[in-house]
DNA sequence: CGGTCGTTTGAAGTGGTTCAAGCCTTGTGG
DNA sequence: CCACAAGGCTTGAACCACTTCAAACGACCG
């Protein structure tokens, strides 16, 4: 646990307005208010800490949704990145949200009662968790779709966009904590075609991954890799 | 266009009694109605013909949730088996709802307006599409999970167990009219390898697929394929 | 009864897997 | 600050599952 000042929710909150339409009133009242957030180590199951239905609101680092199978493998449904919103899973579907990175989070129910009459909130989260449904379409025509490096393309591209509304972009450049095998795993590979998929990626120019740092991101490029 | 007494709506709202705790109240008041229903031909895209959001409710025949894709393929992401509620996809996210068979079906906004005070509707058509969410879960792990006959066989026993549900399974056999395209753009495999599968699992005795009928289903020796 | 659509089967090609080994990075304790 | 250990990345070689294309067959519909 960790006090913070309202400031530190502020950039989430900011990326709420961009794409979830939170009004401005509402980031006053969040910057106002004073919270503890809770803190889960890299691998550890996020929540749910209380009784469904409950939104946790990632702050800092990454999660994904997956779920364990047999013969020791996982499948990745989707990942978190910093400043998106996700509903823990209801344990006893066998998924669960996993900690990639240390991750810094708030409840979202507590916020809500914290901000008081801000209906604006509760809208702005349930939109947000609406597009996390409409990627899951997304995310199945990218399984299915055959060719790896196009399924890997299609990723970062959809990975960059929500880094870059987060304001985590710059100048194609972001952090990205991903280890090949959790690429692998979302996208129903190994991770050494990973490696392979992500080499030519960077001998066409397209990108450069490297010390969980992508540059030199080229968006259009990577995109005409999806449709080939 | 067709008249229908309020009977035919009954085998899917016992369903809806059975997974989504309707009550018997609101079946009785279904019954009571008289409403149109809609027809489409096998191949015609379904709704939406108003305004989102809306729920269709599926008295008869098969549809399925697709998107085009490029290079004439098309995935398809769910599909809908007769008695089922299913959301029309909103246009301008690429995905349409699409008829396999003659499809019959209804406008559940109207259902409400119709039923009155049956909040206890609402709230079984809210849980039946919630399921449909939670069943794309299992479409993604079974999409990413390697083996074409485990992918087939998961896929059968989920088509099984809703149609079943429905009453439509009588003693291992029900009717089943998806063309091996249908099964291949589902799974992400080709048609022809659909065939090879469906071969593979006749020989070992758990399922017999002819005429677009299946008989002989042996629910747990697919669910030992599913593991393997 | 002929045409169309779907299913079945074969042969050849390819994209991805698996396994194993070596390298590089990062974290840890002396 | 260095040495070592552990984990992740990279690469190669062999294998296999699935694809593609083509042709023949069968069922269904007018």
């Amino acid at each position: 646990m960790l006090a913070f000042n309202g400031a530190s929710i502020e950039a989430a909150a900011q990326a709420l307005v961009r794409t979830c339409d939170l009004s401005a009133d509402c980031v006053e009242r969040l910057r106002a208010l004073e919270i503890a957030t809770e803190r889960y180590p890299a691998g550890a199951v996020i929540g749910p800490t209380e009784e469904p239905p409950h939104l946790t609101w990632i702050l800092d680092g990454w999660a994904c949704e997956a779920r364990d199978l047999t013969h020791g493998r996982r499948q990745i449904f989707s990942f978190v990145v910093p400043g998106e919103v996700v509903r823990p899973p209801d344990a006893g579907w066998g998924r669960t949200l996993r900690a990639l990175t240390v991750v810094e989070c708030v409840q979202a129910n507590e916020l809500l009662a914290r901000t008081g009459a801000c209906d604006d909130l509760l809208a702005a989260l349930m939109r947000s968790t609406a597009l996390a449904g409409a990627r899951r379409y997304e995310h199945l025509s990218r399984l299915a779709g055959r060719h790896a490096a196009s399924r890997m393309a299609s990723l970062l591209i959809e990975l960059h966009d929500r880094l870059d509304v987060m304001g985590l972009v710059e100048g194609g450049a972001f952090a990205l904590p991903l280890r090949h095998e959790d690429f692998a795993d979302a996208l129903g590979l190994s991770a050494a075609h990973v490696t392979r998929c992500m080499g030519v990626l960077r001998e066409r120019g397209l990108l450069n991954l490297q010390f969980k740092r992508v540059s030199g991101f080229d968006r259009a490029g990577l995109e005409k890799v999806c449709a080939s």
